[in-house]
DNA sequence: TTTCACTTTAGAATAATTATAAACTATAAA
DNA sequence: TTTATAGTTTATAATTATTCTAAAGTGAAA
């Protein structure tokens, strides 16, 4: 994804391309592959990368700006931290405790046969599978 | 359950009987239904329910004792706090976000035609799906 | 009974996240 | 192009869930 592509991603959701706000957007969304991450780890790892710090503040108020938007997903595990994912259509999860990581699982990749209609009044809004690995 | 299997149930695990752990095991136990709680939820109807006021960091050890006995499962649910079921055979849950409630759905009501097999040297332990109401 | 490892407890500590409020900045309008 | 302002960033404080600590309490084996 292009730099254009970014800042037109960002202004299409209404949010003001700000300087942090596409430097972590370049680090999210330039690159081939889906990537897991905790507001931690991107921390750590933009802080690593670039020389000009962003307040860790600004960091979360981005991550859910960008969920808010769309451009990422949140994950449901187990665990203390919230985990993210620039895979925003539907899928799944592995879940591999032993070393807290999460790799996707295609949406095709899984097949369920029977579903338990919702309860009362209730719809389903969406259906995830978490296999969780062992060693 | 009665007083005197709860009693079995914490001796043949290893806990003993002490008069905190029973008062938990009762509220827990003695009941028809699966329960689903936070140790903040359980915190509050104990403090309600009893006289004798029983420390907050107690219910984490209690809580935590009885999972790694096999009386609780732990369930893997979005948000900050961790959820505890009495249900410990294998099931999956719908998961209310708008109310925070789970709900349990037995494991035959659920059937996956088709799963991938797990990565390289890791074996699956378990699939837990989540059906994500919305209103 | 006595003893001691196991428990409970209050409160401190930690960790993740959110709130606050002041300084900063992108951008629409003059 | 300046100006005004609503949106944004930031450091820091506050909050929340959970774990740690160390002292006091207690089942149960001997």
């Amino acid at each position: 994804m292009k730099k254009i592509d970014i800042l037109k991603k960002l202004r299409s959701s209404g949010l003001r391309p700000t300087k942090q706000r596409v430097e972590i957007a370049k680090f999210l969304f330039e690159r081939e592959k889906t990537f897991h991450f905790t507001v931690e780890s991107l921390n750590k790892l933009l802080t690593k990368k670039s020389a000009s710090k962003i307040a860790l503040a600004t960091i979360y108020n981005t991550v859910h700006a960008f969920k808010t938007a769309g451009h990422l997903s949140e994950v449901e595990v187990r665990g203390n931290k919230t985990y993210f994912d620039t895979n925003v259509s539907n899928h799944h999860h592995f879940y591999d405790s032993d070393t807290s990581e999460l790799i996707d699982i295609d949406s095709n990749d899984i097949i369920i046969q029977k579903i338990p209609k919702a309860p009362n009044g209730k719809k389903i809004k969406n259906v995830e599978v978490f296999i969780n690995l062992i060693n």
